[in-house]
RNA sequence: GUCCCCAUCGUCUAGAGGCCUAGGACACGUCCCUUUCACGGACGCGACCGGGGUUCGAAUCCCCGUGGGGACGCCA
């Protein structure tokens, strides 16, 4: 039987982080195991679904590059045969029509938490079996059984066992006439061929619920797996203060997208010691039997360090249209400065995201904003300030071939050429250059100026310097 | 309140009864490299929630506490 995973994610709100791993450990068991990844959007709550946020999700799916080979199924588009297949429930007499106001069961539930026993409805029209009547309060409820318990093995959790007693008639069909959550899984998830349902941690508990579904239909249910939550830094439910922000707010904050992945493929999984994974790689190791029991926290940190190892191993080629795009965002103009892919190389080492990268290019795509009182007084007010930048002046402008190696050349030639050693050169060249005492090497930074812009700044150093 | 789940360094984790003096990674500290900042390298700091069992032997198995999380909706 081909192995059918799917993610499925209801539109209220975009891709976060704790959704964007359960669609890859869904994706990623799929792939593993040769099978098919669904993906399907749960919008039968028609208050909160919204349109933009199914296009939030698939978005961010992309952005992921969590390509599903299925879908996306949209629950409203099912509705006649959730219909029918609740009508089937009623005839077999297995589900029944209920008629209490929301008061009235709000009521209920506030009445049992006060005698301190667990709220559940009270069945009260489950063994009149009357013909329907029209009410503004109908539902469809399910008949559980009463008696017994259910019992199934979770894949990451074990052996769980529930007591039919702690379980109610749940609702399956609401009085506005769409399915509620529990119902339509079910019966997705028996159309669709779905053999392993792996999802959050919060719904083990309708887990034995769906399972009597199951039954009542005459289903094998499938396989269960479910995962641990993410919790934020503080060890708190993931809120918007911590990660819980769109999974293209990483991108916006220069991250990308295999290293979001490789972070939260371990977080809650790991194969030995090996940090790093390749998505090839991922998906050859992952198994979902493996995931961890416990919720993990989310740490920024990791993934900004994951973040720069891929800035550093990757092909320059395949990260300068991320890199580009940060630029643009920060309304530099890519024409005014060197190639993305140099960029990149005299970076790299040197930031943790692609923002941060953007950042300190400014440099090269943009005039010196700002000067560093600091860096000035010490580097460009130094005695040797004023012979060294004029040395290197000299040297730069002689210049017919402008190479780095060349560059580097030229300011060992003008340090020897004042008799002093690199530092004295280099510290006032690069506040030149920078307005700071802090960039990439010193002869990277100048070649990316470029000759002229160069020239142009020593020149007016100079002139800060009060040459 | 009731039910369910979970529990190793600050964080992510390795660990399936002896390989554990508990390993790796992030973070942190010291040093080395060095024209700045980084990168890299070396070293260091740092944990089995508590108590009972079982066993020759327990981080690993069992029980009880404690702590954390989740759920109890005509939300998913």
């Amino acid at each position: 039987m081909t192995v059918r995973t799917r993610f499925a994610p209801s539109p209220t709100g975009y891709l976060h982080i704790g959704g964007a791993r359960t669609a890859l450990y869904c994706w990623l068991e799929s792939q593993h195991r040769g099978g098919e990844f669904i993906l399907r959007i749960e919008d039968t709550d028609r208050e909160r679904s919204t349109e933009a946020a199914v296009q939030a999700i698939l978005d961010g799916m992309k952005w992921l590059d969590l390509a599903h080979d299925e879908g996306p199924y949209y629950q409203t588009l099912r509705m006649q045969r959730y219909r029918q297949v609740a009508e089937d429930l009623i005839r077999a007499g297995k589900a029944y029509y209920a008629y209490e106001t929301r008061e009235e069961l709000d009521a209920m539930r506030a009445q049992q938490m006060e005698a301190g026993i667990k709220p559940r409805y009270n069945g009260a029209y489950r063994e009149r079996s009357e013909p329907a009547r029209e009410d503004p309060n109908r539902v469809i409820r399910f008949k559980n059984p009463a008696t017994g318990s259910v019992v199934f093995q979770d894949k990451v959790k074990g052996r769980i066992e529930w007591s039919n007693e702690e379980l109610d008639d749940l609702v399956i069909f609401r009085s506005d006439g769409y399915p509620t959550y529990n119902f339509a899984v079910v019966v997705d998830d028996i159309d669709m061929k779905i053999t392993d349902v792996i999802r959050g941690d919060d719904h083990v508990n309708n887990t034995p619920r769906q399972i009597n579904i199951y039954n009542a239909l005459g289903v094998m249910a499938p396989q269960f797996a479910h995962l641990p939550m993410i919790l934020g830094s503080d060890g708190q439910k993931l809120s918007k203060r911590h990660g819980a922000v769109s999974v293209m707010q990483y991108r916006d904050d220069g991250y990308l997208p295999h290293a979001v992945l490789n972070y939260l493929v371990r977080l809650g999984w790991s194969h030995g010691d090996q940090e790093i994974f390749s998505r090839a790689q991922m998906i050859e190791l992952f198994d979902v039997a493996d995931v961890n029991h416990s919720a993990a926290r989310f740490d920024l940190e990791k993934l900004g360090w994951i973040n720069q190892q891929y800035l550093k191993s990757d092909d320059p080629m395949a990260l300068a249209g991320h890199l580009e795009w940060q630029l643009r965002e920060a309304g530099f103009d890519l024409a005014s400065g060197p190639a993305c892919t140099d960029v990149i190389v005299a970076l790299r080492d040197r930031a943790r995201t692609l923002k941060e990268m953007a950042e300190k290019a400014a440099i090269w795509y943009a005039p010196i904003a700002h000067w560093d009182d600091a860096a000035v007084a010490k580097h460009l007010k130094a005695a040797t300030a004023v012979p060294a930048l004029t040395a290197v002046h000299a040297q730069l402008a002689g210049m017919t071939e402008w190479k780095v190696e060349l560059v580097h050349k030229a300011i060992e030639d003008a340090a020897a050429a004042i008799g002093e050693g690199m530092g004295k050169v280099a510290q006032p060249l690069r506040v030149a250059m920078t307005g700071t005492q802090v960039s990439p090497s010193i002869d990277h930074t100048v070649y990316l100026v470029g000759q002229k812009r160069a020239l142009q700044r020593i020149s007016d150093a100079l002139k800060r310097a009060g040459a």
